[in-house]
DNA sequence: TATGCGCAAGCATACGTATGCAGTCAGACA
DNA sequence: TGTCTGACTGCATACGTATGCTTGCGCATA
């Protein structure tokens, strides 16, 4: 059984009418349209005897529009990824669009021939989230005039728009808290050095800590990967009894999880009786009971929501300078924190979980990144 | 900054040939290319040096190929399900396709839309993980000639071919190692009724429990959601204490993992002295120490390869019969599932981890899902 | 009746690339 | 030298749709 397509031409053949009177009945609206009710009926009953559906491909060719937004991941373990994911198919469902996603590959170098790749079937926009691309590839982005949003990663080129979470300020709130709790001994698991996100949670925690005149205790790296997250907890842990952390800040929870899974089971630590333990994210997983994981919340529907919105902006009007939009970060307590020390001061308890949807009141842009 | 587009006219004005030669240096391997060496070299500067890439879209109107696969998912929550979207992006990358992903809608009544869009871009295959097909959609499919696999679920279609664990006997192992385990009082938690891999799961399960002599216990309707997950295990609680399940196979992990945290948090249980419990995919989060969950393994990478392949060959070859492939189930046994009563012998303990890339061995090929 | 207007319909062309076909040319061979 | 072969090359056309422009028609106005 071989493709029998069925062209807009043979429609209107079946339909008496001329190949125009089809084009124009499928592009546009009823109204406003250049077709009379009547042909409109006819060709609309023609094609749907043959079963017609419009090329979507051919079109794109003639509007130099292919209503196609490329979508870059590197990987989908992470579940605040595939959160992000999930949410950036449904929107641009919503307008109209449709997802052309790609995982990076393994080797670095075959990033720009996936990019290339993407650039080729003409999308209109390009997504990536956590990834890097390379200035090359950036300007011939540009230079098609094809609208480039990162999300939650930041790079130098600032004609690239982008979507974060106060990251510096994400971190700070980390430290605040596991100082407010009475933590001495400060550890923290950084996430691939190379990653804005990672850098900048660690810049605000750093900063906050040295504000309060605390010195880090411990430092070791999880490159976002568990089996070396794995290795950096024991690592960080591998010391006399009294001389271990009682405080530590991984910068996501995908990593904290796992940190904490090697804290119970293979230190026997207990949390947060022998160790606090603070996450970056508030994914899913953080609230699980057995976790209940401390975070910094991403707001990441409104993290899509605003990337969304700042493609469909230039793709609109390509003239429209690039933006960076930066979203409010905010602690969400549970038990992986201790209560604080006797003589602080107990902080209320905000309300931990947001309302979906909640949503604007704790933006602000900003043409910078690092303000 | 518009858009400059550079053609394969562009580049030939500027390398001094014809179009034709410059489609054939971009169409064509080196070899067989029908272009001289020294022509394909002044092609390929001008084009380096004007920034051309060629079109895919006008490209894939000529040839009648898109190598682009329509990629239909419900949800990517589960990570079952990300995991596996993440495989497919992979594998198609690799053979030089790309996916055009898609998410379900909420409402049922958009699906047949939704797949109408993904048609419109002359897809040349799609691949459906846990979602239903309209028999008119797989009519229209089939008559286009475009390949449909679908993932993990089974329809009536016997036109669309399929990749699915071996449900049934997998929802046998779990009763099997239930009963063995020394439980009494087994109960189900069942997924969305609709689907066949939970129907398939029970009706294995089922199957097993009566071949043992041993009458389901009790039984309560998870739908693959969390919050009524969490509904169906306390509602199949509360009962008096001796008179609540030892033994909870969960039809999938998903499930599995939210069952366990209401048995321990809100039950006060201790698994697997008060209650035995077993999932079904083997997801990451099975493994997870504080889980430690009993699940019958999905061989995820297998079903991806199984999928990817069938899904080619019928590209290449539209005439070739669509194939059901059934892949085997395996029991992987942690410690959510308690050793077996005193009076059983015990049995070896298999190895859990399977090498990665380890396949065939254990899959087999037939032509009705259910045998 | 003549003129003008608005609306539909159809014609023709363009989008960017692939490819069949015919023409060109160099080299080999007798 | 003449002919044939093979390898390139470029011309022209096709893919399926969108759209500017022209034509035709009906109707209202003067």
């Amino acid at each position: 059984m071989k493709k029998t397509p069925v062209t807009s031409i043979d429609v209107a053949r079946h339909a008496g009418v001329s190949q125009s009177a089809v084009s124009r009945t499928f592009s546009k609206v009823p109204t406003q349209s250049g077709v009379s009710e009547e042909t409109r009926r006819k060709v609309l009953k023609a094609a749907d005897e043959l079963g017609y559906r419009p090329n979507a491909l051919a079109r794109s060719l003639i509007t130099q529009r292919s209503r196609m937004v490329g979508v870059l991941f590197s990987y989908l373990d992470n579940p605040f990824y595939a959160n992000a994911l999930e949410l950036i198919c449904h929107g641009l469902q919503r307008q109209g669009y449709h997802a052309l996603v790609f995982m990076m590959p393994d080797t670095l170098a075959d990033v720009d021939a996936t990019v290339s790749d993407i650039l080729q079937y003409q999308v209109d926009g390009l997504i990536t989230a956590s990834v890097e691309l390379s200035s090359g590839i950036c300007d011939h982005c540009l230079a098609q005039g094809i609208p480039v949003v990162t999300l939650n990663r930041l790079q130098d080129n600032p004609q690239l728009s982008s979507v974060t979470t106060d990251n510096v300020g994400g971190g700070r709130l980390a430290a605040d808290a596991l100082v407010a709790a009475g933590c001495r001994r400060i550890g923290l698991i950084a996430g691939w050095e190379g990653a804005s996100t990672s850098r900048d949670r660690e810049f605000g925690f750093m900063a906050a800590l040295r504000s309060r005149g605390v010195e880090l205790f411990a430092r070791t790296v999880g490159h976002f990967d568990l089996a070396r997250t794995e290795d950096a907890t024991l690592r960080m842990f591998d010391v006399s009894a009294d001389q271990r952390p009682d405080g530590v800040f991984v910068v996501n929870d995908y990593m904290a999880i796992r940190a904490m899974d090697v804290m119970r089971s293979r230190l026997g630590l207990r949390i947060p009786r022998d160790v606090s333990v603070i996450g970056f994210d508030d994914t899913a997983m953080a609230d699980l009971p057995t976790y209940e994981l401390t975070s910094v919340r991403q707001p990441v529907r409104q993290m899509v929501d605003g990337a969304l919105r700042l493609l469909f902006e230039r793709i609109a009007a390509p003239d429209v300078e690039p933006q960076h939009l930066i979203l409010g970060a905010r602690l969400v307590r549970r038990t992986s924190l201790r209560s604080a020390a006797p003589d602080d001061r107990p902080e209320p308890r905000p309300d931990d979980i947001a309302a979906p949807g909640n949503d604007g009141s704790s933006s602000k842009t900003s043409d910078l990144a690092r303000s």
